[in-house]
DNA sequence: ATACTGTACTATATCACTTAGTACAGTTAA
DNA sequence: TTAACTGTACTAAGTGATATAGTACAGTAT
């Protein structure tokens, strides 16, 4: 599992959040499981040509986040899947995501059934796993 | 239709964006009419405390949008509605904006069916009007 | 005339992002 | 022990977005 890292330079997207986003998606859809470690913070400025202090920021921001474990000395591995934030955070969180993607596509002209499938086409691709299901306490 | 708008100064959200957002909502949940006048952007500046620039700078990007009709010397008036963005862009645009929206919620543990009924709520609030009606040409 | 409208311009300050370089403690294996 | 690796922590610098400040101008309405 190589976790294929990549950047658009041209992107607003701040690089360290473009690396961060990529490991959250790898993680949520199965491509990184817990215990995986994650390639050097070297080794993925090298690959991105990019600056380290770049993927360390990432890194650390994965870390305190709780997305993976830190140990001296040692590469980075994906945290155990469990619960990270409070419930009340988690629904604060998705509703920070909803008010701004609604905001987003509110005057293109779709309908509310249209949005509704696309997103669930959206999710299911990266959501394969019944959610349903308990998380390893 | 007083157009009440406000802004969060320790937002990280730029001041332009939020004022853009406002309006853009307004227009979308039908508080602001095709016609209806945009208060003026010393007024806005004054009631916001904040810079007249960058209220221009708002008022500049919704113009630029098709958002609102300009004419020299008067006042922002609220487009008619129309396609404004060919079909492609729209559907771009929709992409985009799923995207970072899975991005945002993907780990935060909900299920997939709770996510699009809490999207179906926040639809309903925002777009009372059945959007599958025919936008006037 | 007077007061309003949006718009344009220069200049400045601040902050986020990124790069560059250096350094250090802990781990792993030869 | 030595060597090569790991994340992490600094300082310094450059760039671009954001916001502020002040001034100015053409068009509109009364």
């Amino acid at each position: 599992m190589a976790l294929e890292l990549s950047i658009a330079t041209g992107s607003s997207v701040p690089i360290y959040k473009q690396i961060t986003d990529q490991v959250c998606m790898a993680i949520a859809s199965g491509h990184l499981l817990p215990g995986d470690p994650l390639p050097s913070v070297r080794a993925v400025a090298e690959r991105l040509v990019v600056n380290p202090n770049t993927v360390a920021r990432a890194y650390a921001d994965l870390a305190r986040d709780g997305r993976v474990v830190t140990q001296p000395g040692r590469a980075l591995t994906v945290a155990p899947r469990r619960q990270i934030l409070s419930d009340e955070e988690r629904s604060r969180r998705l509703d920070v995501a909803l008010d701004e993607f609604v905001r987003g596509v509110v005057l293109l002209g779709f309908g509310r059934e249209e949005i509704g499938r696309k997103l669930a086409e959206k999710l299911a691709e990266v959501m394969p796993q019944a959610t349903a299901e308990k998380v390893n306490a």
